[in-house]
RNA sequence: GGGCGCGUAGCUCAAAGGUAGAGCAGUGGCCUUUUAAGCCAUUGGUUGCAGGUUCGAGUCCUGCCGCGCUCACCA
């Protein structure tokens, strides 16, 4: 939609004439700053004592003014300035009280001082428009009470919050910080992956085949050469292939889509980590997940205590290990393994009153009755682990056991963080998963996944036993900061377009 | 997709079917070492959109759009 001006946006158009008018460039091409605001209050708390002058040329947004103040604010912090007429001459003081709105970027070029209150304060011998604001951010009133910040104003619309993003960045330092934090969890988890010797690597997102996942993809398609595309729903039969390829310890960090429904953890893209290691199983998985969540712990808070929504959670190792079989018996009474197929536990799961649905296999039920309730009672991390074989085709069988697999997820706060097996390196057995997995979708169905022969050729050439994890990247993210939606800690969240 | 709730000025919020308001921001002044600066005056609205009921609708009803919560879906 074409921008219509607001009549706070119109009075800021005429300001803009204003100053061309006066031959004042509102937008110019070179700023001449040498000191961002944090730096100049550091080197006048240095020089202060010595009473040696510091000259500075500070630029930023300005905030609030006040008289002939004004709070100017960078991505360091703010300093405030000080405007007067016999500083600046009457022109610049007069441009500044007309024509200088909340929101324009400045420079500003003078000697920093304190004011008879104490506040460090740039006085200003030169004023320079850098940016005009044409459209008002919301007014920030704040104060300092005890060394807090107390703030009296609010954007706190949350679909405004998340379609202007940008502002939401530039009011609210909090928002800001969080996603600082989340480019420190994703450095750590590098960081820790690197230090043991894997590589990271790029694979594709447009997939000639989708798969590694349960999940529908988005189709797109090649113009040129006539082929229908998939965005990837997982990286793991392409890390696979690396395994193959002699690499023994691999893992990529990237953007998954999934053209499913939206909840307050799921977005249709996200960020997950997947990490596949040679020579290794689940149990080796299962000590790398804790010594990664571990090392972002401390890397990130300090401590592997967390606060997550009103829970105090312990992340330091070993976490507690728990068979699905047993999770279930603990919050459902159901053991079922006394049920053996899925009519009967369906009707075992009706008579304590669970819902069951008349199509669901065996380990979908069993899945059910774990995401429902068992997960949200599994705030301390926990491995849940030997999944049923019929909802994991990528899992190695658990030997003597043909109903379970050598697979884990594991949870907390109540949500699962990850998922994690001892890979098929079979290429046969794997090719018969796949294909009992075909079966069991009518032959329309989306969810009923192509067969990858190429994934199936690399194994035939042979597949080092392996562990392999992924690891959602949004939710740790949600985690570390303390947020109860997904939302929060993507920076453009999935919204609907305005009617 | 279902259920429940919400949508009023740039921002945050009032208005019990009876004149659409406040604070901040803005505008015009005054003041000019202030700290949520202050004082005086003042502008600003298709109440998400479209219908309906009513003498009268921001308020009640229907549909639509968007957001939130929730359920479903999501090996």
């Amino acid at each position: 939609m074409p921008w219509e001006p607001n009549k706070l946006e119109r009075e800021r158009l005429e300001k803009l004439e204003r100053l061309r008018q006066r031959g004042i460039d509102p937008y110019p091409n070179r700023t001449e700053r040498t000191h961002s605001a944090a730096q100049a209050v550091a080197d006048f708390l240095a020089a202060e004592a010595e009473n040696i002058p510091v000259e500075v040329t500070v630029c930023g947004r300005i905030r609030a003014k006040r008289g002939p103040f004004a709070d100017i604010y960078d991505g360091s912090g703010k300093i405030q300035i000080y405007i007067h007429k016999n500083n600046v001459g009457q022109d610049t003081f007069k441009t500044f009280q007309k024509d200088i709105d909340l929101g324009d970027f400045v420079q500003v070029r003078g000697e920093v001082f304190r004011t008879k209150t104490g506040e460090i304060t740039v006085r200003a011998t030169e004023l320079k428009v850098l940016a005009k604001a044409l459209s008002p951010l919301p007014v920030i009133k704040e104060k300092v009470v005890d060394g807090k910040v107390v703030r009296y104003t609010d954007f706190s619309d949350v679909e405004e919050r998340y379609r202007q993003r940008y502002v939401d960045l530039a009011v609210n330092p909090d928002v800001r910080e969080r996603f600082r934090t989340r480019a420190r969890i994703i450095r750590a988890t590098r960081d820790f992956l690197d230090s043991l010797g894997f590589l990271e690597v790029e694979t594709p997102i447009l997939h000639p085949v989708y798969g590694g996942a349960a999940a529908r993809p988005f189709v797109t398609h090649h113009n040129q050469l006539h082929q229908d595309l998939y965005l990837r729903i997982s990286f793991e039969l392409y890390l696979k292939r690396l395994l193959v390829g002699m690499y023994d310890a691999v893992y990529e960090i990237g953007r998954d889509f999934r053209n499913e429904g939206v909840s307050f953890k799921h977005n249709p893209e996200f960020t997950q980590l997947e990490f596949y290691l040679a020579y290794s199983d689940y149990h080796g998985m299962m000590e790398l997940v804790e010594k990664l969540f571990e090392h972002v712990a401390r890397e990130v808070t300090g401590s592997t205590t967390i606060t997550y929504q009103g829970h105090e959670i312990d992340l330091s190792p070993p976490w507690r290990r728990i068979t699905l079989r047993q999770a279930i018996r603990e919050h459902t009474g159901i053991d079922y393994a006394e049920h053996p197929d899925a009519d009967s536990l369906r009707e075992a799961m009706r008579k304590a009153g669970y819902e069951a649905r008349p199509d669901d296999s065996w380990g979908k039920l069993i899945d059910h009755l774990l995401g429902s309730q068992v997960e949200p009672h599994l705030i301390q991390p926990t491995f849940v682990l030997d999944y049923p074989r019929d909802i994991s085709p990528l899992a190695k069988m658990k030997p003597g056991d043909p109903t379970h697999v050598e697979r884990f997820e594991f949870f907390i706060g109540g949500m699962e963080m990850g998922n994690a097996f001892t890979e098929i390196n079979d290429p046969l057995d794997q090719e018969e998963r796949f294909l009992e997995m075909g079966r069991l979708y009518k032959p329309d169905s989306e969810e009923a996944h192509p067969v990858d022969e190429d994934f199936l050729r690399a194994l035939r050439y042979g597949m080092p036993p392996a562990g392999g994890c992924g690891v959602g990247i949004d939710r740790m993210t949600m985690l570390f900061t303390d947020q109860s939606t997904i939302r929060e800690v993507l920076l453009f969240p999935h919204l609907r377009e305005r009617g």
